[in-house]
DNA sequence: GTCTATAGTTGGATAGAC
DNA sequence: GTCTATCCAACTATAGAC
């Protein structure tokens, strides 16, 4: 783990503080914490970021891609609109489910770019990606069980990662899986009525 | 402003908590922000609070109040449900944009009472309390357009809270109020499609 | 009841030896 | 490039004078 060229060293420290932050939170994920979990002294991580909130932008962008790679839309062999939709949407939702604390911490980013104009871009950058992927799984979906959509993607994008959202933050308060479950077969619902042949 | 008794001096410490913290963020209401903020000494916080996670359950109270007061449903000449609908949410809508700081405080909040056990309780009374008033709001505005939910009321409820949650989330972040207003009409339209004569 | 003073941590950041 | 040592600011909390 020694004599590391800078650039693997700003990896490793940057997955340390994605563990860190996630497991026990962003307040907890102070340098001297993401130091020890990366297992080096307090001035590498001064030596490899300009300051905290550089090494946390970084963190927002891993915590993106690691949320972006793949959405496979699994295959249905006789795809009916709300079958798609549906699987599509659950696929999403397990993908947030599966990881507890990457969601957490992802709310957690968001609130602390809101207040802090050095992490703003974290937020924004999020958010534009977030209805980015919800506009193509749209798209997609609509595509295999061969139906228009019948209002812009851009607005059911919106509608769709703003329900998912809610929903993920009031699983994460009460743990009320079923619960979660229902609401977004009540937004899967929805979405199939705003399809046409 | 001095020899308050102990319950107004804590009136007026929770109020002065919970302006800085809308205003600055959870993170910038320290102890001492918030005994400037009320003009008293260091002392006197830790004087009429255990520590600062009670003074933090108590602001968690206050938002709460503060928001629940009042969600007169506007009356409507000739009612029919989508109309009677729209307004109710657009009345708890236009509450939640009115402040700003309030709404994201409410988020920081809830993460933060999600990684404190201390202060475990303040989200689920939030959410328990969102949901309880969504859930009145349906059953009024139902009653008011004569009609019937075709479904559970909490589970509505549910999904209600959790979009405009979502809603209010992303335009935080945004800032599309046009945006935020037609996923609130899909939201709508959703709901309208749940009743029956 | 209130204030000053201070204890005792913990945070981000840097200097200088190696 | 890395580590130790250290600075300095800010935090929660308490003790003790008034």
């Amino acid at each position: 783990m020694d004599r590391l060229p800078m650039v693997e060293r700003r990896a490793q420290l940057i997955q340390a503080a994605l563990a860190v932050a996630s497991r026990d939170g962003i307040e907890a994920a102070t340098v001297r914490a993401i130091a020890a979990e990366a297992g080096v002294s307090l001035g590498v991580v001064h030596y490899c970021f300009e300051d905290k909130n550089e090494l946390l932008r970084e963190v927002g962008e891993a915590i993106a891609v690691q949320r972006v790679d793949r959405v496979d839309l699994p295959l249905i062999p006789d795809p009916d609109a709300r079958t798609v939709i549906g699987a599509a949407l659950a696929t999403v939702w397990e993908a947030m489910r599966e990881r507890r604390g990457a969601q957490l911490l992802s709310f957690e980013l968001t609130t602390a770019a809101l207040r802090n104009p050095e992490l703003r871009g974290v937020a924004t950058a999020q958010l534009e990606r977030n209805l980015l992927a919800a506009r193509e799984l749209l798209d997609e979906a609509a595509a295999a069980a061969v139906v228009r959509w019948t209002v812009p993607t851009t607005l059911l994008a919106r509608l769709t990662v703003a329900t998912l959202d809610g929903i993920a933050l009031a699983w994460l308060v009460d743990n009320d899986t079923p619960a979660a479950d229902q609401a977004l077969s009540a937004l899967t619902d929805h979405l199939t009525t705003q399809t046409k042949r």
